[in-house]
RNA sequence: CGGAACGUGGCGCAGCCCGGUAGCGCACUUGCUUGGGGUGCAAGGGGUCGCGGGUUCAAAUCCCGCCGUUCCGACCA
């Protein structure tokens, strides 16, 4: 491509708008444009490296068995009151005219088609995938195209007759994904994940650390353990129980609100302070007990309750329920409400929680004794340096960017939509699914994320939408015309793919913060100080090493330094 | 959805407090100049000051409403 009639509007100003490197460097570098919140318009640099990503995930989905699709944006709104996802909070985004939906992913759509087509055990298993545009209602778009309402998906969808084969067809998809994110050179790593709304059994998530990620993930730099914070577990110890239980005693406390104003005011250590934290859970009041300060996750109170929704109490409804304030409320005599608590107060006797009368707590509480709850469940929220649950060294709380999710979905959506099949011995079964995603935007972003530098992107040889940028350094010189046009040509028929800067009307250095901000792998400099040796120059983006080499061995010294 | 900020030529911003001719840098056009790290000089073109209403002789500026965008939080199949 010759850039005197290319389309790459590079910016030398940062925008305003954009606080990431990538979502900087994507503006500046003449990869996308803004056109609302959450939606941009690809331009044709960024789309170069978008195919050469979507050609990777391509052939190695080809390579497990996938079966590519091109699967309907619109949906019938009633295929998602089918499946109970229509009115999910912040998911689906619909259209005025009709009663269709943009779909914001297509388990429906493939349980729609297995319900139609498939038959019998025969035709199992299969692996179907698309690469295309999903639409989500997102209350707040941010980072770039990080987390959009329009973006580009792959997502497959794998259908078993057995759990066997589900297992088999998700280590497929294990196993390619490892190879897709490798080949994209990225620098990423795995972890377990909770499969939150989507139902499921299993679930992993493929993550780029960065300080901007939106998700927050516990990593061993020992062991390797690697888990969601949502699920993640440390070995923190239960309680110790007491060799004496006393009776229970009520301890005036006034104005005494917080854990940490408890513990000063009773000189006790936290360990001994069993806090409350009340919900509701499908609008029935629900007490979650939890060791002092620990703070508890709210998905795996969710996950520990099972199906249902899980809200804060208004604050008038409290104390009518309980007769007390936030502060003040405990497991002791109370009365409308579930009760779990965590697992790390299983059996501890000797503790002081609220006496659900404001400025009151009550101190010798049993759990045993005194306590009649649903049931321990790991609740708390890991945080940094507590031991690792597999070899108990301190683990590490970082941010990350989820590129890839891949989930055990069991039976939810083929039972919804009657997908089913016979077994070998006549008697329909549920299809069971696995889906499996990776946003495509993202691997860009993220490769952008840790791969630029002060003037720009460095592109890898995988994503780069060009091999090589080409620079005339001046277009007023005769001989670097010629000799930049006939490489340009040469390069072309080999099949190296070229950006080439003929500009006649910019200045060297422009070109050469241009080849910078944007960032391709290899540059080659023709310009009238080389030519006087009979010499052309070759700058490898990344490290900024150049090399000269006589014109005659140009075409072999290029298609080298691209090659590694 | 809670909190905050911003909206002025294509981009980045000043002007607003204290109402009175809309300004700067970059980009763009033309001419000359320069030609290896965002050349220099000169002359130009381009703005319903987000939208609507109000106050006023007069509104980019003050007041009210709306819209948009961003950031923090909530949320994130």
């Amino acid at each position: 491509m010759r850039l005197s009639y290319a389309f790459i509007p590079t910016l030398k100003e940062i925008p305003a708008d954009a606080t990431m490197k990538s979502h900087q460097l994507m503006l500046r570098a003449g990869l996308m444009r803004q056109l609302t919140a959450g939606v941009y318009a690809f331009l044709p640099l960024a789309y170069r490296a978008m195919l050469k990503a979507m050609e990777i995930i391509r052939e190695e989905m080809n390579a497990i068995g996938g079966q590519e699709f091109h699967l309907p944006a619109l949906n019938p709104e009633s295929l998602w009151v089918t499946t109970g996802r229509r009115n999910i909070p912040n998911l689906i985004l619909s259209i005025k005219e009709r009663d269709l939906v943009l779909a914001p992913t297509h388990e429906e759509v493939i349980a729609w088609l297995a319900a139609y087509h498939i038959q019998s055990y025969k035709d199992l298993p299969q692996i179907w995938y698309q690469i295309q545009t999903k639409f989500r209602n997102e209350p707040r778009p941010r980072s770039g195209v990080l987390r959009g309402r329009q973006f580009i998906m792959k997502d497959s969808y794998t259908l078993d007759a057995t759990w066997e084969g589900l297992d088999a067809s998700y280590q497929a998809h294990a196993e390619a994904y490892r190879k897709i994110f490798r080949r994209c050179g990225l620098d990423f790593f795995e972890v377990g994940a909770s499969s939150g709304a989507m139902g499921g059994t299993g679930s992993q998530e493929f993550m780029i650390e960065s300080p901007s990620g939106e998700d927050t993930v516990v990593l061993c730099p020992k062991c390797g353990y690697a888990a969601n914070l949502e699920i993640a577990e440390s070995a923190l110890p239960p309680l110790e129980r007491k060799s004496e239980t006393k009776p229970l005693e009520e301890i005036h406390t006034p104005n005494v609100r917080t854990i940490d104003e408890l513990a000063r005011f009773l000189k006790v250590d936290q360990t001994r302070l069993a806090k409350s934290v009340v919900y509701q859970h499908d609008g029935k009041p629900l007490l979650a007990l939890m060791v002092g300060n620990d703070e508890l996750n709210e998905a795996k109170l969710t996950a520990a309750l099972g199906a249902g929704e899980v809200k804060p109490i208004p604050t008038e409804e409290l104390l009518a329920l309980t007769g007390a304030d936030g502060g003040s409320i405990g497991p002791v005599g109370l009365k409308n409400f579930r009760i779990i608590a965590d697992r790390r107060l299983k059996n501890a006797n000797g503790m002081i929680s609220g006496a659900n009368r404001n400025d009151y707590h009550l101190g010798n509480i049993d759990f045993t004794r005194d306590v009649t709850l649903e049931g321990f469940h790991d609740l708390r929220t890991v945080e940094s340096e507590e031991p690792c649950v597999s070899c108990n060294s301190p683990l590490k709380v970082s941010n990350a960017i989820e590129l890839g999710h891949i989930f055990k979905l069991g039976t939810k959506y083929s039972e919804a939509l009657d997908a089913t099949f016979l077994d070998e011995n006549g008697k329909a079964q549920p299809v069971i699914m696995g889906s499996y995603g990776i946003g495509v935007e993202r691997i860009i972003a993220c490769h952008i994320e840790q791969s630029h530098d002060e003037h720009g992107i460095v592109w890898n040889k995988a994503l780069a939408p060009y091999d090589l940028h080409l620079i005339a350094a001046n277009m007023n010189h005769e001989e670097t015309v010629k000799i930049s046009a006939g490489l340009y040509e040469e390069l072309r028929e080999i099949g190296v793919e070229v950006l080439f800067d003929d500009r006649t009307n910019v200045s060297p250095g422009f070109k050469f913060k241009d080849a910078d901000l944007m960032g391709m792998p290899v540059q080659v400099i023709v310009g009238e100080r080389g030519l006087k040796e009979r010499k052309i120059e070759i700058k490898r983006r990344r490290s900024g090493e150049r090399t000269l080499v006589p014109i005659q061995d140009a075409v072999g010294a290029i298609r080298k330094m691209i090659a590694d």
